[in-house]
DNA sequence: ATTTGGTATATTGTATACCAGCTTGACTAA
DNA sequence: TTAGTCAAGCTGGTATACAATATACCAAAT
């Protein structure tokens, strides 16, 4: 008797709890993680050991490594509460940022395909008419999915590891400055003077303008950003 | 009637357990990642445990975190294991550190004074004679040292504290390279202009020396060094 | 009424117990 | 002799139990 054929998909074997709890946890701060919140940011291992049906021992684990990356504190014999960075923290973030993806640049005017670089003109493609500022909303995910681009087509893994925490700070900042001034237009000209720089295959130019457009951010969140502290 | 004043410092809470395993495991691994070593690098937890007096809770929880920073490899189901760097991944931390030194080196230009940047000079002092491959162990220290006082001396707290773990490794192979050809002479050569250029407070030339300093090793590495895989 | 001290409760830190999957080795059958 | 199967015991994953400490609340005294 043949067995009935099911579709069967590979079970998750690995990443155990422990590492799924963490993704969850990572997920729930970071779509919370509005530097609005004003409320109480403990969080409570039995407490979300009940909300995920498991017990304390993985959500522990799940916490220390959300400690180790700069997400949550944990004091001991208090608990862990989610992190608000200073903005001194937010600064040196930026700073780190811009040392990242400016590296990031220049690996691409050595490695990418002139394929993956025209992929970046091509996300800016909706906003040629120039009416960046009323799709305000629409033009901060683009903004931000380019900077994400930037660091993927290095094809570098660690440059991309290590800018992947500071991002999710990053996009919170992105995007509560993004409509400041006429941040909006200036950004859209950036990109592209980044752009061209990449497609002449311009190491130092496109390194250098993707660190002054990292830098710019941090000065202007130094001089105008009050919504931290 | 007051109470007698009493100088009190706040007691140590103590940074428990979990703390203090994590920095004596990480210590122990890095003393032994000489990169020479064959034999079976599976940390056993009860084992573990029972040489430091502890249970295996804390002991996982320190595993967590030295997994985090890539340290080990915890395989479900076999164990945890001391990681040795792939050569792609040796290439890929010298870039990313070369992006965060030339970073470092650039805030040194805008932010640090004079007498900070006259250290770097004197670390070299006894080396004036020349008699650098006589004293090569020694140099070696220098040059090591010599980095890491750049990454110290940007005041970037999140620069140094990522460059860190780099860094662990970094020891490794430049200790390693050191030796080969007449990398000391140049050495000591690229760190004598990254100095003057710091002293000029020319943060262009002092980032493109770092970087270029740094991306050398990167290629040294990939084309002579062979004691990796 | 306010402050102080003690007790009760809640929560974290650590240890231990239990379970599931892998590895290994021995035994059996071809 | 060899290959295959089954069982036992390691080992890590998870849950739970226990210990230490912090916090909250209440009572009593000034």
């Amino acid at each position: 008797m043949p067995a009935a054929v099911l579709q069967l998909e590979p079970i998750d074997a690995g990443e155990a709890l422990k590492s799924r709890i963490y993704l969850r946890l990572k997920k729930a701060i970071c779509s919370v993680n509005i530097y609005a919140e004003t409320g109480e940011s403990r969080l409570d291992e039995r407490q979300l050991g009940e909300a995920l049906g498991v017990s304390r021992t993985p959500v522990r684990e799940a916490l220390v490594r959300l400690e180790q990356e700069g997400f949550v504190r944990t004091v001991p014999r208090k608990g862990a509460f989610i992190i608000r960075k200073k903005k001194k923290e937010i600064l040196e973030m930026i700073i780190v940022w811009a040392a990242l993806e400016s590296m990031a640049a220049r690996l691409i005017t050595e490695h990418a395909t002139d394929d993956d670089i025209s992929t970046l003109r091509r996300m800016f493609a909706k906003f040629d008419g120039g009416e960046v500022k009323a799709r305000i909303d629409e033009y901060s995910a683009t903004n931000i999915s380019f900077h994400q681009a930037i660091l993927q087509l290095s094809r570098c893994e660690l440059l991309n590891q290590l800018a992947e925490n500071l991002f999710i700070h990053m996009r919170s900042i992105r995007m509560q400055t993004i409509g400041d001034r006429d941040r909006a237009k200036q950004s859209i000209i950036d990109h592209m003077h980044i752009i061209e720089a990449l497609e002449n295959r311009d190491a130092d130019v496109a390194e250098r303008l993707v660190r002054e457009h990292s830098l710019n951010l941090e000065t202007h969140v130094a001089q105008h950003v009050t919504f931290l502290d």
